[in-house]
Formats: structure tokens, C-alpha cells, sequence
RNA sequence: GGACAGGUGGGUGAGUGGUUAAAGCCAACAGACUGUAAAUCUGUCCCUCCCUGCGAGGUACGAAGGUUCGAAUCCUUCCCUGUCCA
């Protein structure tokens, strides 16, 4: 493949490329000596479940993947003691040991659905930055100055609005950037967000002597709100290990301007097949057949079709789910709904369980049931149905 | 170390002694409507208990004490944040 193809794949999608000049200098000189690219991407091991937001980056890795490269796929386990600051504006709360290697191992696995684990380096930057004593870390600091620190947004929006900025949270962009010259680094990967994090890496290793890497950043995909960018803080995501029922209605729930958003950063169309769907008139098959896609990548075609007609079943027809879960009950639990529910984890408290069947969310064997009082028959079995939820419980 | 300002429910933000479990807005949840979504409308949005009622009780406005019949509101100490001065 020749090199402008090779850029052109790579190109396709990313927000960011400083610079494209190098990177074709870097592709040649790659091609010439054999040596593949080193293309990192770091994550903080915050969150145990990487979710589609994530998953726009590493397929951008997986194209270079494909094309020979090695992507390096960073744990932040020591940057995780200081919590990126990136679109915070409070300081993060430290995560304790146990919890960062518990998200790590997670991560672990959930990235090699996308990624070929033959070919990818996986690496915790604590191997590199517990190393560093107080000399180095001095050190290192010297190589930057607070104005330039400053610079980040993040950082000049919480001073300004004279909210809390402690030291430490400075260092990070430092720690990042420390990774890349650790590894050396030919490419680094991050959201726009993280374009800050990622020029200071190409300060660092030039004042290490290292070629400065190419910065390759991808747009950050809006959650299912179609708002705020995905997270898991905010609940509006779509995890990769969720089951694919879950995963296919949450993305019927997109809006159909988002569909198309989608459609560009998480599947291989071309613009101009999605610019033919868009002009269709018919979204919901278009929206339909993205949510297909995207549990065949993560699943298989088979899971995907089944959660198609799930779907067409229990959310367009409001038909009984096919895959309710049995509880047994104890005869004692008869009487009081609410408690039951709150025993099945049907509702968050009794109170809650109250609210919402005043509200006739519940039913009992198909039929809406608002009074607190149910009396349970050992030996019957009963459907209870509450909002999205529903269960099947046998008495005895 | 000194002076000053401030800390309210998931977020924002009212409230400066008495129908205040705490306005409004946002988010969220449930219901209706619907072609998925959106939009719209209705209701809800701390917890527990029961005789499920515009029911009873318990917690809650950084923390702990105090004043008062009564405090988010006043006082004291402490913690935290910011600004200015050293």
C-alpha cells in the first residue's frame, strides 16, 4: 500500500494531526527500515468499563495495527494517584491501590475486542514513574514552567473562577508526557481533550533527546444525551460488555441527529453511504441496523439479530421480555409490594417502590396494579413488571 | 502568620429564626402519546414504618458543640476553598 494511502486511512476521522508532515516522514522511514511505529494511547484505569466513547480511539489504533504498527496501550496506574484534571473542575479523588488493579485487569481485557493482543504492547506507566526519585521529579519539573502549565485550559478556567487547583494535579500532563519518552513514543493518541497532555510529550522528548511524536487526536464521541461526551460518571454510555440487548436499546435511544455521529466514528462506512442513509427516509431501519453493527463487532451477528427481534418484540410491540429472571419468594414476603420489589432490586428503597406504583408503573400478571397491598399464593408464580423492569417470581 | 469572602439536595441556585424536606431551573425517574428517538403533556424526584393517608416518624443545608419554645438561618470551635498581604 502506498504511503498516501496509508495516510489517508489514517487520516480519515482524527481531529488532530501535528504533524501530518511528519507522520508521512515517519510512515517512509518505517517502511524503509523495517521498524514499525510505536503508537501509544494511555488510559486511566478509573472506570472499570470501557464503553464505545473509548472504543473511537482504539479503532483509530487498530488501523495502524493493521497497517504493521504496534500499538502501546498504556495503563495509567500511577497517573491514576493523581487523576487526570482533564474537564474537571474539582480535583479528583484518589483511587486506592486495590481499585486500580482490579479497573487495569478489566481494561485489560476489554481492549483486546478490538485490538489484536499478538501485536499490542501493554505496559503500566508505574514500571517507569515509581522508579523516579525526588531528584528525578525535580528534575523533570524544571523541563516546564507554570505559565506554560497554566496554558491548559482546564487549569486557567479553575484559576480564574478561583476554584482549587492543588500541585500535584500540575504534574500530570508531566507524568503523560514522562510515558511517552519511557517508551519512546513515534505516535501518541488521545480525545481532543487530551491534546494538551499530548504536546508536552513532544517537549519532553525533545529535551530528552527524542524525536518529538506525532500527535493524533480523535473527536470525542457525545453520549447517548447527545449532549455531554460519553462517560461513565454521567451515565450516559454504551459499554462494550454490556449485554447486547442493553446495548442495542441504548442506542434506539440516541437521538436520530446523534445516529449519524455514530455511524461516522463507530463503523467503517463511508461518508457517503451514511449520506445515503441520511437522505432515506427511514431512520429507525437506519438506526436499527447501526445498533446491529455494533453488537456484531462486539458479539457476533447472531447475538445482534436476537437483540433485534428483542426489541422489535418487547419495545415496539410491548411485549413480556424472553429472558426474565425467576426469583423465588419466600410466603412471608406476601403483603406489601413495594417491599417486595425493594427485595427483588426492582426499586431503589420502599419509598421509591411507593412513588412509582402511585404512579401505576407496576404490574402484576400484565395487569397495573396501584394498590401497596399484594397477596402472594405459595406455589403461584407471578410477573411483576416495574418501568424497565420485569420478573418472574414463584412463591415458595 | 494576618485580613477578608465563602461552604445548601445529582448539578445549578434561592433562602438570613417559625406552614422549610428546603423555591426556580437542569438532569433523572414513572405514566400518557408515538415509527426508534425527539417533541409534548401529567406525576414524581432523602429514608423508614403502617391502617397507603394531601398518614406517622427519622435524618438533612462542611463538622462538632451551644443559644432558643423553635436554626440552613444567631454564637463558639474546628475542617475545607478562594482573594489580598507577609
Amino acid at each position: 500500500m502506498s504511503i498516501d494511502e496509508q495516510l489517508s486511512i489514517l487520516k480519515k476521522g482524527l481531529a488532530d494531526l501535528i504533524r501530518e508532515a511528519d507522520l508521512r516522514e515517519r510512515l517512509i522511514q518505517s517502511e524503509k527500515s523495517g521498524r514499525p511505529l510505536r503508537v501509544k494511547a494511555g488510559f486511566d484505569p478509573t472506570a472499570p468499563d470501557l464503553h464505545l466513547g473509548h472504543t473511537v480511539l482504539l479503532r483509530k489504533m487498530k488501523h495502524f495495527q493493521d497497517l504493521g504498527h504496534i500499538p502501546i496501550f498504556v495503563i495509567g496506574d500511577s497517573t491514576a494517584l493523581i487523576g487526570d484534571p482533564t474537564g474537571r473542575n474539582i480535583t479528583r479523588p484518589p483511587m486506592t491501590a486495590e481499585e486500580i488493579a482490579a479497573n487495569a485487569e478489566t481494561y485489560k481485557t476489554q481492549v483486546f475486542k478490538i485490538l489484536d493482543p499478538a501485536r499490542t504492547e501493554v505496559r503500566f506507566n508505574s514500571e517507569w514513574l515509581a522508579q523516579l526519585r525526588f531528584e528525578d521529579m525535580v528534575r523533570l519539573c524544571s523541563k516546564y514552567t507554570v505559565a506554560r502549565i497554566m496554558e491548559r485550559d482546564d487549569f486557567t478556567k479553575r484559576y480564574r473562577e478561583g476554584a482549587a487547583i492543588s500541585m500535584h494535579e500540575l504534574l500530570y500532563p508531566l507524568a503523560q508526557g514522562y510515558d511517552s519518552v519511557a517508551l519512546a513514543c513515534d505516535v501518541e493518541m488521545g480525545g481532543t481533550d487530551q491534546r494538551f497532555n499530548l504536546l508536552v510529550g513532544r517537549e519532553l522528548q525533545r529535551d530528552f533527546g527524542q524525536a518529538p511524536q506525532i500527535v493524533a487526536t480523535v473527536p470525542l464521541l457525545e453520549g447517548t444525551d447527545g449532549v455531554e461526551k460519553m462517560s461513565k460518571s454521567k451515565g450516559n454510555y454504551i459499554g462494550i460488555t454490556e449485554p447486547p440487548k442493553v446495548m442495542f436499546r441504548k442506542v434506539m435511544q440516541i437521538s436520530d441527529d446523534l445516529m449519524w455521529r455514530y455511524y461516522e466514528l463507530l463503523t467503517d462506512a463511508t461518508l457517503q453511504e451514511i449520506a445515503a442513509m441520511r437522505a432515506s427516509d427511514q431512520p429507525m431501519q437506519h438506526k436499527m441496523a447501526l445498533a446491529s453493527r455494533i453488537i456484531a463487532d462486539y458479539y457476533s451477528e447472531q447475538a445482534a439479530s436476537q437483540a433485534r427481534s428483542d426489541f422489535d418484540r418487547e419495545v415496539r410491540h410491548g411485549d413480556v421480555p424472553s429472558d426474565i429472571e425467576t426469583a423465588s419468594v419466600a410466603p412471608e414476603a406476601s403483603g406489601n409490594l413495594a417491599k417486595l420489589l425493594v427485595s427483588l432490586n426492582m426499586a431503589d428503597s420502599r419509598t421509591d417502590a411507593e412513588r412509582k406504583i402511585k404512579a401505576g408503573a407496576a404490574e402484576v400478571d400484565g395487569e397495573k396494579h396501584r394498590s401497596m397491598n399484594l397477596e402472594l399464593q405459595p406455589g403461584r408464580s407471578y410477573l411483576l413488571h416495574l418501568g424497565k423492569k420485569w420478573k418472574r417470581i414463584v412463591v415458595g
